[in-house]
DNA sequence: TTTAAATCCTACTATTCCGATAGGAATATA
DNA sequence: TATATTCCTATCGGAATAGTAGGATTTAAA
């Protein structure tokens, strides 16, 4: 299951993507537009900024702008900063590998391999998909 | 992230796809053979059991085996059964919908279209896949 | 220069879910 | 009758989720 924070912070940056580029666009207009608890998005909206998505400014008519073409950002990192890996199970991510305890050999483990194919498939979806697919 | 309890639960019925038709495995020993712990199994097994996938045996020389042919169980129920819906948003889930609180139109929106293409790709999978593809 | 408006930052909290465990009841076999 | 097994309910600690609180900092405009 998608955390509300990815899909908020999706919504949020497709909210941003429709807007004028480079123009700062207050937390609280997203927020209000997109049925958004003002403060949990705007914990959402830093992570995404530290994360090299969103630049920000502050004080009096500041707010938040993308950094980037709304074609240029991918959606692969973005769910990878919002929600981790990709993967169904660790043992498959290519960014958040971690063994599996129980697993003795992972080429041999039916889990495994079924999980491959289900990761590529959904990557293939996000890496060729950019935030103006969304709007 | 798939649950433990998904992953176990797929572990162990690609196990008892590989032994005798019909013929009761115990809990303990699949528990061993695949590391996964007794009494979490047990309560695996039991839900696997009373949602038609596994028939049992009680007493002595009782266990659990396959009520069909492993070719013959497709996995997309399975992980239904056990790990709850394969979309990623419940207003894209065909058997466990629910509204979004936040979304006053499906249809306009983003994550929800994206959401769609994440779960026919996913389902394409566990619909065209049985446990005997596991093994 | 003051005031208001905005982000920034840290910490806290309530609730839910996950993974597991406990302990015994029921049942079947030898 | 003894033993081995599943069946069932209940409980529990820890982690994660979805926020909330409150103030520090910065900027623009009056």
């Amino acid at each position: 299951m998608l955390s509300k924070k990815t899909k908020y912070g999706l919504k949020a940056l497709t909210y941003l993507a429709k807007q004028e580029p480079n123009t700062p666009v207050q937390i609280s207009a997203i927020s209000e537009s997109e049925n958004i608890s003002r403060k949990f998005l705007e914990s959402i909206l830093l992570t995404l900024r530290k994360n090299g998505f969103l630049g920000s400014k502050k004080g009096k008519n500041g707010g938040y702008y993308l950094l980037k073409d709304p074609s240029q950002i991918k959606l692969a990192p973005i769910m990878r900063i919002l929600e981790g890996p990709i993967a169904m199970v660790p043992c498959v991510s290519l960014n958040f590998y971690e063994k599996c305890d129980d697993c003795p050999d992972e080429t041999t483990c039916a889990v495994h391999k079924l999980m491959i194919e289900v990761r590529d498939n959904t990557l293939s979806i996000f890496n060729n998909k950019s935030l103006s697919d969304l709007i």
